[in-house]
DNA sequence: TGTTGATCTAGACCCAACTCTAGGACTTAG
DNA sequence: CTAAGTCCTAGAGTTGGGTCTAGATCAACA
């Protein structure tokens, strides 16, 4: 019933060495209890925690964002709101990932489509070629990688994100 | 119709930093030139790619992976299958990203779900409390934001990802 | 008895993708 | 003439999410 932070690591897929850090930061709902000789014992319970910490991971969410639930949770009842709050905040933030995923796809795909016609033909040399911009100018689906989606695709392309990564102070002045 | 840093940064939303880093990491297609003094003169075709690295980026894909297909488009013509190999790989990590997010999104839809229904019902003590793990035990709707998604929506539940960030070196050996 | 093997702690290190700083130059407006 | 504004280079610093190391302990096995 009880686990060692081997066996967690390896049925939860993260390293012994992310455990430890996981539990520093605070991010386990219950602290990990130890054995008389130190070593930590897991949970089934801690497992399955662990399995949704990944999954909010991998979409996207900041530790700091699961330690903000985690402690919610820990506080124990009257906070629910708050609690739902936080999982909005996320569920839409997951949604515009998508949509903005979906955006992204439909031009690669448009651009896959044409190198592949284009190949398919054995016209590759009319793709994108920098040495040659005058050609490029003429021709009709020269590669620039950047013509707009088809149509039928630009119903939901993405709003513009500006820059991907904002600095730490309060705030670029440029 | 020539352009200076500071209006690519505000055009393309990158930092002027940003913008000399992308260029010593060679992310440009063209070398970019210089007025006598030295400041670099961009154009507006730097402005277009700068969208698309700006697009792919947000879709996840590396400026490594950037910069070797810019690297294959300045060679010119010749390698095309590799480029279009490059695009089929980063449509396919794509691709699944959104498979991902989708599974993420039905549970967590499922689970906001919940939280409603006790705020409504004003049952909310019945949810995830640490301190309380028989109550819990019982209960069937607890928040442990674990259950199963609802089966309308396992459909396309993803895969295990195993761990979000691979070491280094060669691998880790546990 | 010695040697694995798993664990512990504290703290150093890593990586991507930038951001920020220092010190200097040139341009334009008042 | 000076002040502001934009730009330059080289290189240092930052953030998040870990990884990795060193040195020590402990248990089990041959």
């Amino acid at each position: 019933m009880d686990l060692s932070i081997g066996e967690v690591a390896q049925r939860s897929g993260l390293s012994v060495h992310a455990l430890r850090f996981y539990e520093r930061e605070g991010l386990f709902a219950n602290p990990v209890r130890r054995l008389a000789n130190g070593r930590r014992i897991y949970h089934e319970d801690d497992l399955e925690w662990l399995a949704i910490c990944t999954k909010l991971r991998s979409s996207g969410m900041s530790l700091t964002m699961i330690r903000q639930y985690i402690e919610l949770v820990r506080q124990g009842t009257g906070n629910e709101h708050e609690r739902l709050e936080l999982l909005r905040r996320h569920q839409n933030h997951v949604e515009a990932q998508i949509r903005e995923l979906q955006g992204t796809l439909d031009v690669m795909r448009h651009k896959v489509q044409i190198y592949e016609d284009h190949l398919a033909r054995g016209e590759a040399d009319r793709l994108w070629n920098p040495s040659h911009p005058d050609t490029e100018q003429g021709s009709e689906d020269v590669d620039r990688l950047c013509e707009v989606a088809p149509s039928r695709a630009t119903s939901h392309s993405p709003q513009i994100t500006g820059p991907l990564h904002v600095p730490a102070g309060e705030r670029r002045r440029r």
